[in-house]
DNA sequence: ATTCGTCCTGCACAGATGTCCCCTGTAAGA
DNA sequence: TCTTACAGGGGACATCTGTGCAGGACGAAT
């Protein structure tokens, strides 16, 4: 396996993101745009050397004719490069009125697709973009994304996405004799106490199983 | 939803084909003589249809720049790329020992898959698990995976992940006159102080630029 | 000391490519 | 009847783009 050099891994890093954001190669020009190289002569170095060293091919006299064989680890990258079974799609529904949840499901205003490594394999799981401050102490945050497996039931103590009003709102679950406390996480809060006569299973959308936070 | 005619519709295979089996978009000449169009301006004129009617989209005086929008049966065709185009490859380096980071990035255990929506559009991200309970104010709990921006320089107050001694430790990042401080976000644990003397740009690894926990 | 690979600048050039203009003809609507 | 969309021919033209040549600087290997 012959190795790359930083600037020639970088040549092919710039190839496989332009073929992956824009779906076709750059040229010889827009490569050296990027990475700085005014001629384009210099440009054409990296290209033979890694055509050479089996990274990728090329049609002659030809634009943008660029295909990567191998990523710069060495795997090959065949067409369908993360054609990868280990990813899940899940709809990122905003706030969620009432009835709306399997519609906004369907129709998600956006989809992220996550890992299910991260998920621990679960099936059937939506995203909601948390609200407000009351589950901080247990490290959810206002703007946070938390993923949700859709169930009707949940263990005591687990986080949970209920349906209060016509609100979802994110609560640890407690059931008890007489009600179901729905427990912030957030000393200021007091917990949300549903008489077990109102309540119905429905309400329970699904259980927190993933907490995303961007930073920066 | 415009209808395609028989002949547009070709056009647009070919171009998928030509996509999906080449790794890049046909010239208007290729499609000419696949279709049996002479004339370039045929072609032109096919593409500016599909164009019209919001099948794929180009780049002005640019060779091979077609993207394709829809399939010919109107679903948003993302098929390609969205199983992988938005996606970034990070590697998971666990416990990372003094110089052997970029070595662990290299040959990484693991890795997984994260929407760009999800770290910003980031590149050169590694992930780490978090262990300890330094930033738990933070809301990053041990266990938790870090998305690390690869970077060595930080603003004051990111969250960053440095190299103290041999071991990769997440802190705040306040440089002051004297020295850098670390800042835990636990008020039982104590700031680290660096003497700027003893300090090396290269001890900071990275900005965290994403929070994962899993639950349940 | 010499060779080799890497990594560039600069430039010229031919061939590849998109755009534009002027045409012909058909079929479907208004 | 007039207009519009479709389907194409033919060709001029400016620009894009890859290739090739001449060189230079540097570091590693021989």
């Amino acid at each position: 396996m012959h190795k790359l050099t930083q600037r020639q891994k970088a040549v092919l890093e710039y190839i496989s993101d332009s073929i992956h954001a824009r779906g076709y190669p750059p040229t010889l020009r827009e490569i050296g745009n990027h990475l700085g190289i005014r001629s384009t002569n210099g440009v054409n170095d990296h290209l033979r050397a890694l055509e050479r060293k089996g990274y990728l091919t090329r049609e002659d006299m030809k634009s943008r004719t660029l295909r990567l064989m191998k990523t710069p680890d060495g795997k090959p990258s065949s067409r369908p490069p993360a054609a990868n079974d280990n990813l899940i799609e899940i709809p990122i529904v905003g706030r969620v009125a009432a009835g709306a949840l399997s519609e906004a499901i369907e129709q998600p205003d956006d989809t992220v697709h996550i890992d299910r490594m991260l998920i621990g394999g679960q099936r059937d799981v939506f995203g909601l973009r948390v609200t407000g401050d009351s589950m901080i102490e247990a490290g959810i945050y206002d703007g946070d994304f938390v993923f949700v497996r859709k169930q009707l039931t949940a263990n005591r103590g687990e986080v949970i996405i209920a349906l209060v009003g016509d609100e979802a709102t994110c609560k640890y679950y407690y059931p008890e004799r007489e009600h179901i406390r729905l427990q912030p996480a957030n000393k200021d809060m007091a917990p949300i106490l549903i008489p077990k006569n109102d309540w119905r299973s429905t309400q329970i959308l699904g259980v927190v199983v993933g907490v995303y936070r961007r930073l920066h």
